[in-house]
DNA sequence: AGTATCTTTGACCACTTGGTTAAACCAAAT
DNA sequence: ATTTGGTTTAACCAAGTGGTCAAAGATACT
């Protein structure tokens, strides 16, 4: 009873690994349980499936990086502080989950209507917050001709260099770990120029 | 022997659609023979193990998608040719080839040695292609603290859109499958318009 | 102590997996 | 017509897969 919900929790740290890693169908059970000290029966125990433990991780990851577009409607003045707050927000979110948005990029194509649910499930308004960044935009005069463009750059400036990271840090940075870890640390500064400049603010 | 070389481009147009959608832990040899339309031992025949097979379809999907990265030094005159030239062709090189960004970010995670042996294999030269481009900025007078940042950039606006279409299609577009195809063939100028502007060329 | 409930395990099962093999097939050369 | 070579197949195999089960350990309550 008391080690139960330390048991479980060993679970979902082991599952979480080894799914972020591999993915669900890189992912074996026995390797969760080796990696949780446990047994595989006691997997089946806690979780009943893999499809269960698995759409727990997936759940997880989903709510670590999505609600954050949120960000992009808090109350700020200016839409330089807007703007800002969301991609520091957001970048410091996914350094701290650097794996979510590979895992969630992989297996959103293996399962997309599962992605479409759990976003309508979210409460997430698209119209609402594209909306709200429209007015945003025209009461600073920035002109865009969609503001949908602007919302995928700022998620793409975001998240590929953690999506990506293995081709841009042997590719750009000769496979020198601590070199990009301080790219990265750079990124969120990085990305506000680029867009308060693209957006002349 | 006539129908041999045809029924390999059979097995490998087949093991290319499976691989890119499924990726490699979740293709089954069955499916891909299936969808070749011939017998699994056939199969083996061919290439004689799915590692061997799959080799040559992640090969395949590499060099569509990295030697591109040269035209950012194809010999236009201006900065924004350059650019605009790269930004473009990497563009219509993906669209047609919607599902490798994804398959490639992907499959690097689960052996990031393979594309760190591969891009040396390739023979791109990182410093060569940062040399050029750090060369060509300040000719422009644009300074940028680090060269890098921006080929990043420059990657991370074009891929995205691609690597990530279903959670935006779903999110933005409603699932909108055809508004999703405009949005994508509004890329290349919104990219371009962004990228410049940042850069104030 | 005894017992009822939850937790943990080793052994096991049905099924799928990538891969093999021996034989059949088939076209071209003799 | 027979041989020869590459091509194709059905049947098969060993290893691994997710999942189950009955029994053994704990734990708390009486």
């Amino acid at each position: 009873m008391v080690k139960s919900k330390e048991t479980e929790s060993h679970i979902h740290d082991a599952a979480r690994s080894v799914f972020l890693a591999k993915g669900y169908d890189g992912a074996r059970m026995q390797e969760i349980a080796d990696e949780a000290g446990i047994n595989k029966a006691l997997l089946h125990y806690y979780f009943r499936s893999k499809d269960k433990l698995f759409e727990s991780i997936f759940q997880e990851a989903f709510s670590k990086i999505v609600p954050q577009l949120f960000t992009l409607l808090t109350g700020s003045f200016t839409l330089r502080e807007k703007l800002g707050g969301f991609i520091e927000n957001y970048i410091r979110v996914i350094a701290e989950n650097p794996f979510v948005p590979g895992f969630i990029l992989h297996e959103m194509n293996r399962n997309p209507d599962r992605i479409v649910s759990m976003l309508s499930a979210s409460g997430i308004q698209p119209a609402m917050i594209l909306g709200a960044l429209s007015q945003e935009l025209e009461k600073n005069n920035v002109y865009v001709p969609d503001p949908r463009h602007l919302i995928v750059n700022l998620l793409a400036l975001c998240l590929f260099p953690f999506a990506g990271r293995p081709i841009i840090q042997g590719f750009l940075f000769g496979g020198d770990k601590e070199a990009y870890e301080v790219f990265l640390s750079e990124r969120a500064e990085i990305i506000k120029e680029f867009v308060f400049k693209s957006l002349g603010i």
